[in-house]
DNA sequence: ACCTGAACACCGTTCAAGT
DNA sequence: ACCTGAACACCGTTCAAGT
């Protein structure tokens, strides 16, 4: 065994000059940012179901009453968490002639900031974005289409739409990398879930599901990513299809 | 105050001839089947937060262990609630010249029991489907499109799409509908919720988000069922402008 | 004003013990 | 085989009390 002196050694003293790792780390008093900090931090180690108000409190090294002062209760901590994630979304400035292709990097950089933070977009699914930088998301998606000439009521209800499809993509995408733990690879559970997945369609009776036994691999195959560009393809032919001749006009695929 | 010899009196012996309501309402023994007959009451009666191991477990008049000799856990309980809620889709038989108007149909109906039963497709939003009756919808949406001559490849994809997408929609119709109590309608809450929306995006920096400000009433006006079609409406038609010239013929709008 | 300890009313799951 | 009581290790939130 190599010698790591870091390793399983003794409980030391905080060394001069040093700061403590963990216990009363916190010279700073609390605060919401403070707060939302820790609560990221244990997300992306752990995933969502592990930020609990107790966990957080743990982890400031206090008890979970003291993040009632800042914080209403669970649910708007989530929230607060989803929109500082929404702040590394990087926004473009639109172009009309690429609105389309636009509307589509937005989307696919929408659903890598939420894939890179565990399983945080089911916070997304179930509420409406209020805080700053979500609104900044749906401000940029409502101007990208109306420069590519999306009628108002199109793109107010296309927003809606698009937002959906995004955020059950990455549910979809990362509920089954939720729960492992911090040491290993998340994708690996998924990928055994999908082998195992492809054999029970296969073994399903032919005559009661004949598309599905049929089709098994097909069901089964596509990654993520293909999955995402087909459907949001989809999305942005169809509204598309509503761009009536106006300043920016129509674009060719 | 009315006479009502019911309520708040004390404690009576059951009448001969009548059953207890609910001590001891078990001469049939557990069963996986009354375990998930009474989570769909519970689910209907307070929402999906309501239906845990214990409390199922109290209303069958046991412990929660005794839960486990049936259900390998709450997961697994769940999606034997939805793959239940599933078998109250009706399916059609697939028309060929009419596969469009099938498709819709088909995700109308799931919304609609999906909604019927509060906020059961939660659920849904992050489970593969794997039991009988959820498979039997794969099939059909499959055999529909099929019929249609949307392409094997296209049509996998397809049914993905779709299924996020009524899953996304009846979430979010749900959700705040969700934590009501059995006396009051749900859908108050989720219409003052609305106009207080409504209000704190009229109350937005306009010069910061102009569009939304703008589009306040657009954003928030319309209810689920408008919202719904016009999503279903682009995505079907997305997909059958991959329909090949094929045995079924296209079909016009 | 901010923070805290302690308490209340819950969870899912396991396990040895019963019948 | 099926069921159970009791226990373990957690939850979110409230509130009176402290500083």
């Amino acid at each position: 065994m190599p010698a790591d002196p870091a390793a399983d050694a003794a409980p030391m003293p905080t060394p001069p000059g040093r700061r403590p790792r963990k216990a009363a780390p916190r010279r700073q008093p609390l605060s919401q940012e403070l707060i939302v900090a820790t609560a990221m931090r244990v997300l992306d180690a752990e995933g969502l179901d592990a930020v609990t108000m107790r966990r957080v409190a743990q982890e400031l090294a206090t008890g979970p009453a003291s993040l009632y002062a800042h914080v209403a209760n669970k649910e708007e901590l989530h929230e607060l968490m989803l929109d500082r994630a929404a702040g590394e979304i990087p926004l473009p400035e639109p172009d009309p002639a690429r609105w389309q292709e636009q509307i589509k990097e937005l989307a696919f950089e929408s659903r890598r900031v939420w894939t890179s933070h565990r399983d945080l977009a089911r916070v997304s699914l179930g509420s409406v974005p209020t805080g700053p930088n979500l609104l900044a998301v749906v401000e940029c998606q409502l101007a990208l289409m109306r420069a590519g000439g999306v009628p108002e009521r199109v793109a107010a209800l296309a927003v809606d739409t698009l937002g959906m499809f995004i955020d059950a993509d990455a549910v979809e995408d990362t509920v089954y990398t939720a729960k492992v733990g911090p040491g290993e690879d998340p994708w690996a559970h998924f990928h055994r879930y999908i082998a195992e997945l492809r054999e029970y369609l296969y073994a399903l009776p032919p005559e009661r599901y004949p598309n599905i036994a049929r089709m098994a691999r097909l069901l089964t195959e596509p990654e993520g990513d293909e999955r995402f560009g087909f459907g949001l393809d989809i999305l942005v032919r169809g509204i598309a299809s509503y761009v009536e001749d106006g300043p920016a006009g129509r674009k060719a695929v």
